[in-house]
DNA sequence: CACAAATTAAATCAATCGTTTGACAGTCCC
DNA sequence: GGGACTGTCAAACGATTGATTTAATTTGTG
């Protein structure tokens, strides 16, 4: 069992939290106590309490330590993308790069190792009812409307609603492969290649770029020229 | 009456797995507690434990039971279109539509509201550590590897570790919408449009056959004619 | 050093968890 | 009628949950 006790110079609160962000990751963040957090952090069962209030507070602690900084960064970087092209249209592969890309500049920034960080990460933006802190979420819902309005603009003639549904598909790839990256590799049977992360976010933009212009003016998917095309209707 | 016996003895259990259910996917599987089942289906306590065995067991029962017929299904689908073509390979919409329109087949034959089953899917599909029970797991392998060779076969050239990667990816994507449909909703302004069933199939199988078609040999995507190509080596 | 604040520790809180028990009321077949 | 079986129920089980209290300890500062 790893502890990340140990060094008593470092606080107590700081080791909280990286217990937390690590048992949360392994097991989700319900199936994990206070007492399994202050066990592994080498702390005194209060001391949560004590710290950050209440567990939720806990919780939203590690929430913000993360998903805020990959936020923001989709919105820094979505921002200098459209600054060097001026008013123009950006291409969607970009736009896409600049949605994925704070995850792999933040795993290096993090002292977890890959495989927590993502799944971590996936539980995050995967979990259901919302229960996300106040501040993530405003940061969340901006640079989601900014990324919209570059999608829409990215990929022209196509309905806001259906650009909003595409963004959705294109977010479930992304969140289902961070959070499932190793279940990956045991349907393969160790044959879905090294888990290098350039390569994994390259998979993702060209399978997502060529969802998202699916269909659009332009676009070379929109004259498929075989399938049965009577058939699907879609 | 062994009829009366046996409609009273049925009814309770119905009851809790209906329930459950319900609560399943309102909540997930972790918040529901055994007494939230047994209060909403109007049975005691104990009566969890009496009929299934354990939570646990319960909680299996739910699982099993839509999810063993909708991997049955996408068996039979793609066993079907296969048998139609022969040895050929099969379009990629076809695949795709095999691996989806059971969600559509299934919701209609449970009681569930097409909200909840939708719900309810979503997490059993989305949730990570594969605590599936035993016999679901294995069709569950099964189906998968059968889709694997169908993908593998309708995007000729493309490596089994690649063909792994975008089924995973597009797995994703399917999984996402269905869990979060309703937040969908929250964040485009209730401008995503009603949620009928064949649109939203329709809307996934293009955007994932865009995405699985990528880059393969005789699709129209492998040489797109715009964007900057030198700057994204993907 | 001394004093106050911050932190930790141990013990305990009420609440809830999944599960078990034993009694009671039916049903069944001989 | 009389066991054997099934289903339901209230009650309680021990364990664990998040949180709190109180006292001891460490830390920082003058």
């Amino acid at each position: 069992m790893s502890t990340v006790a140990g060094d008593s110079k470092i606080a107590t609160k700081q080791r909280l939290v990286e217990a937390a962000e690590a048992l949360f990751a392994d097991e989700g963040f319900d199936r994990v106590s206070v007492r399994d957090i202050t066990a592994k952090a080498g702390a005194n069962v209060a001391a949560v309490n004590y710290h950050f209030g209440s567990r939720e507070g806990l919780v939203a602690v590690v929430m913000a330590r993360y998903i805020n900084p990959v936020n923001e960064e989709r919105l820094a970087r979505l921002d200098a993308l459209e600054r060097k092209v001026g008013g123009k249209p950006l291409p969607v592969e970009e736009v896409l790069d600049a949605f994925v890309r704070p995850f792999a500049t933040q795993v290096r920034r993090s002292e977890l190792s890959e495989k927590l960080f993502f799944k971590l990460m996936g539980r995050m933006f995967g979990q259901q009812g919302c229960e996300l802190p106040p501040v993530v979420e405003t940061v969340f819902v901006t640079m989601l409307n900014r990324f919209h309005k570059a999608f829409a603009k990215a990929l022209p003639g196509l309905a806001a609603d259906e650009v909003w549904w595409r963004i959705h598909l294109m977010a479930g790839a992304m969140i289902h492969t961070m959070a499932h990256a190793e279940s990956l590799q045991r349907f393969s049977g160790g044959d879905s290649g090294s888990p290098n992360i350039e390569q994994t976010l390259s998979r993702f933009i060209r399978f997502s770029a060529a969802g998202m212009r699916q269909g659009v003016d332009g676009s070379p998917d929109e004259t498929r020229p075989q399938g049965p095309q009577v058939e699907f209707p879609f």
